[in-house]
DNA sequence: AAAATTATCGGAAAAGGTTTCGGAGATCAA
DNA sequence: TTGATCTCCGAAACCTTTTCCGATAATTTT
């Protein structure tokens, strides 16, 4: 490639300082036009082309060129017209990366997601995506795969590619937070969403993971459970902590007591088959289940129905996370929704909003969506 | 900022210009001080550090630090040593957007999906991101929404910020290529994945929908079945047409008759449910459905459980696209398996052979990802 | 006719990092 | 003392675009 782009540059110059006499002359004049063109086509595999090649090839100066893309007063009405007309033609496309390098402007804000293949987390993306993209931002992905190591190298990668902000979910393994403290102390904008850092100081976008989980509870207890199971997420993540929280008001709410052997740890689908037989097994089996995600709450069912307990007669089941799995499940999961494309909308607009007003001064603050509760078919009906 | 910026410049040369005498001086040393100071922390929020903040202040170059950065034999151990101890506590890291312009690399590639929501296509995505980040490439998302205008401007926007290949699944709207013939001309490297272009001549990855569907369905013949409806998708989908194809060529290689009104255009959850009760209804019902993906076969597991039929016993279901749903509902559904990771980390490894080798002239060629019946409860057991 | 204005364009600098070329100084042998 | 060699480092080029500051010629005003 580089050769090539050497080659042009001496084929340039060759009109000039080349001459030939006799009957070479025809001849070489032939081969010298194909071996040009194909120099020239195969420039335009490794080359883009630029303002500068516009610029030459219409005897001008590259400033002229921008000026007149850009349809600046000080360029000719005739200078503008050649410019996009050789414009169109080469299919100028302008060079991001060195308006990039120029303004200190990226126009790419990046996130960080565990995985991206979780319904919750793509439609949060997708969120994200739209506003971005309405705002004339791209979006860079990245997978931490829930391992902290990785994370860590995603932060100095987004520091080096100049993302103009953040948009993070932690990851499962994350317990240090110096690299999102280091990125808050450069006030470098970054805005948390459903898995947030409760340590730093930032906006955040969470979902009201204490008022899903207690209206969800207060709506079994409404429809006659009384002895409600929680099968909860690891606690040292927000959203385990506070589902939990919500769970137990609900509960202290009613006058029911808390009892410590329904709640277990327990956030997969291989958990649930395991873990829900044990609960069914006790003295005094739970007559309802409050499972953590989706995925948890369809595994539960299942289970219940292997061990022929008749759902929601016998035992009714809500879930969190309205994905695509509780609208086919038999019969389709009751679930707390969490919206995940508004998250992801919100927490991009308050991304921009940070990224377009750096010195605002304004506080760090907490948005809070609410949950809404889709009852389906593995609830009893109320009253 | 701009202006702070400016004003660090004027203020950097205050000491050798400025004198004072008599009383004042001490008083205006300490005024000084404060206000360069207040500066100084103000740039480092704007302004992230370069390569030169550290050679100014260690007073050397700017090429002095890069080489001491990059080990080079010609920078003494004492200079390197001093590099490296101010770049980890000035936090410096390089800024990627001028090496891009310098190296022409931007180590980014591109992925064009019509929609991230899906978990096969956040499959792929997984994968093209795992094989991607293994190779140092970033991955620009990009999501059509079925819409071609979108992907339009979306190839202007990857051309623009000089992505070094692209990966794309077109949009259902798209019926006009030229974009994507442009980019092909310009041997831009390109692969397209599942949804691929016919028309235009490069790297692909498919799904073999054919034999997928043909297996799928030869195996219902085997398992009893003789009456076999199919929800197919629209037909200028290469995958819809495939798929259909296999399906009568199964029917066709065991002498059953292809019976038109058997077959449907439905591929989604909705459509499902207002198309078998239909089917059911017929004189002589189907005692087994091919679905195009995995909701619509839910759909229809759904919509038979609801007229009473018992699944699979009276009537078997076999889905295509092996996700999260398969798994979750009753009984769990025997799926035609995409496996969309692999799909991602072969398309993701041909883009960067091509970006790697851009002279190698290798014809393009479409990988065919073989797919894998996987038998859950939908389905009778074999003889 | 001289002066001022306008129209149109070019040149250079700047953004940040890497690389190449070469220069300055020290050391050592002849 | 001269020349050669080695160590260490600086200056400048390069990538692309935009903007500021001139520069030239043509036109208008005085």
């Amino acid at each position: 490639m580089y050769t090539l782009l050497n080659y042009r540059k001496s084929t340039q110059s060759f009109p000039q300082s080349f001459a030939l006499g006799g009957s070479d002359q025809k001849k070489m004049a032939v081969n010298f036009k194909i071996h040009y063109l194909y120099i020239l086509e195969y420039i335009n595999m490794a080359h883009a082309v630029t303002i500068k090649d516009i610029a030459k090839e219409l005897g001008v100066s590259p400033s002229t060129v921008s000026r007149a893309l850009k349809d600046h007063p000080d360029i000719s009405p005739a200078t503008k017209q050649q410019v996009r007309d050789l414009v169109n033609k080469l299919k100028y496309k302008p060079n991001a990366i060195a308006l990039s390098l120029r303004s200190q402007k990226t126009n790419v804000i990046s996130v960080i997601v565990p995985q991206i293949v979780h319904h919750f987390f793509s439609s949060v993306i997708s969120g994200i995506e739209e506003v971005a993209q309405t705002n004339g931002y791209n979006v860079m992905i990245f997978q931490s795969n829930e391992k902290y190591e990785r994370e860590l190298a995603i932060t100095q990668e987004i520091e080096s590619n100049r993302a103009e902000g953040v948009l993070v979910s932690l990851s499962k393994t994350t317990k240090n937070f110096q690299h999102f403290r280091e990125l808050a102390e450069k006030d470098f904008p970054m805005v948390f969403f459903d898995r947030v850092c409760e340590e730093i100081e930032s906006d955040k976008v969470v979902v009201d993971d204490f008022m899903g989980a207690m209206n969800a509870t207060e709506y079994l207890i409404r429809t006659g459970c009384r002895r409600i199971a929680h099968l909860a997420a690891p606690q040292h993540l927000l959203i385990g902590y506070h589902r939990k929280r919500g769970y137990i008001s609900a509960l202290e709410k009613n006058g029911i007591e808390v009892d410590d052997t329904l709640i277990v740890k327990c956030d997969t689908i291989e958990e649930a088959y395991e873990v829900v037989p044990g609960l069914m097994a006790l003295e005094q089996p739970p007559d309802a289940i409050l499972a953590v995600n989706e995925l948890t709450a369809a595994g539960a069912v299942n289970a219940l129905k292997k061990l022929n307990y008749k759902v929601p007669a016998q035992v009714s089941v809500v879930g969190f996370t309205d994905g695509l799995v509780s609208t086919v499940t038999d019969p389709p999961l009751t679930t707390v929704s969490q919206h995940g494309f508004q998250i992801g909308e919100k927490a991009a607009a308050m991304l921009l909003e940070r990224i377009r007003h750096p010195d605002s001064g304004k506080k760090p603050s907490t948005e809070v969506i609410k949950t809404e509760l889709v009852v389906r078919g593995t609830t009893r009906p109320l009253g």
